[in-house]
DNA sequence: TATAAAAAGGATATATTTGTCCTGTAATAC
DNA sequence: GTATTACAGGACAAATATATCCTTTTTATA
C-alpha cells in the first residue's frame, strides 16, 4: 500500500507531533528510536519531508527537527504524496497506463469506490488527530 | 496497492478468462502480447499460477494455458494472495509488526474499514465478472 | 521415430528500494 | 574563534523486485 519509506515519514511525523510544542526540536535519534527505524535512512527521508516544508530542522546543539505548521492542518494524504507521489491517489490498479473512465481497466469500477475511500480517509486526518491517539495511549508506534 | 507481479498475474488470468471455453489452450506469446507485458517474466508468472492451481497448462504442440477451474468460482482475492500474499489483507498500514486491535498504530481504526472494503470486493469479484466486462467491449487489458 | 512446439526451470542481468557511511555545513556555547 | 553538536548531502552497499536468456522436459504430429 505505502512504501517503507513512506510508513517511516508517516511514523516519523506522528511521532514529532505528538511531542509538546514547547519542546522546539528533536534529535534524529531520538524519532528513530521512537519509530524503531534505521537512523541514517531516517534522516534521508525526514531531509525530504523538510524539503517538502512538511517539516522544519535547524543545526547544530539543541537542534533538531519540528513541524512545520500546526499540525490540524498538516494531512496524512500530504506525506503520502510527498514520500509516494500521487500513484495511489490517481494510478490504475491493475498497471494500465493512466486510470480513467473512458479507457477502464476490468475493476476499475469497484476499484475506484475503494481508491476514494482512501483518498477520503488521508485528506481529511491530521497529523493532530493521530498523534493525540498515541498521545492518549490507544495506539502505538512501535510494538 | 499491487506488485507490478501481481497486476501482470491478475490481468493475465483475466485474458485467458475471457476466451472462449471452446478454445482450450491458450499459449505465453499471445499472453504477454494481449496484457502487454514481458514475456520471459510473464511466463515466470504463469508458473507460479499453474503452481498454485489457479492455471493449468499443457506442454507441447496446441499446448498452452487455461483456467483451472470455472472461472466464476475463482475470485481476484485468489490471485492476489497467490502472487503477493496476504499482507494487503492483514497487515498494519504504519508497518507495526502485527495489524491488532489491542496494539493499533494511529490509522489502525481508519484504515480497517479501507482494508475491509478491498478485500471484499477482491473475495467477491470473480474473474468471470471482469472478464465478461472486457468481452463486452467496457473494459481493456492494455491501453 | 524424428521433429517441432511449447511450457518448466535454472542461471543471470538490470532496476529499484532500502539502508549505511563518511564528509560537509550550520548553529550554539564556551 | 574554537570546539562541539546535529542536520545535509554525496557516495556507496545490500536487498528485493523486475526482467532476460538459455537449456530441459513434455507433448503432438508428420
Ligand atoms: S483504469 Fe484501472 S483503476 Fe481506473
Ligand atoms: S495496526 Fe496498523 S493497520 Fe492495524
Amino acid at each position: 500500500m505505502f512504501s517503507k519509506t513512506c510508513k517511516y515519514a508517516i511514523n516519523a511525523m506522528i511521532y514529532v507531533a505528538t511531542l509538546p510544542t514547547e519542546q522546539e526540536r528533536v534529535g534524529l535519534k531520538e524519532i528513530s528510536k521512537a519509530i524503531n527505524s534505521p537512523e541514517a535512512f531516517t534522516g534521508k527521508i525526514l531531509q525530504a519531508l523538510v524539503r517538502d516544508e512538511l517539516l522544519a530542522s535547524t543545526k547544530g546543539p539543541n537542534g533538531g527537527f519540528f513541524i512545520a505548521k500546526n499540525p490540524a492542518e498538516i494531512v496524512l494524504s500530504q506525506i503520502v504524496e510527498s514520500i509516494d507521489g500521487d500513484t495511489l491517489f490517481t494510478g490504475c490498479a491493475l498497471g494500465l497506463e493512466k486510470c480513467s473512465e473512458e479507457h477502464p481497466c476490468p475493476v476499475h469500477h469497484k476499484f475506484k469506490a475503494i481508491r476514494d475511500h482512501l483518498t477520503g480517509m488521508l485528506m481529511t486526518t491530521s497529523l493532530k488527530d493521530v498523534a493525540e491517539r498515541v498521545n492518549v495511549g490507544i495506539s502505538f508506534l512501535k510494538y
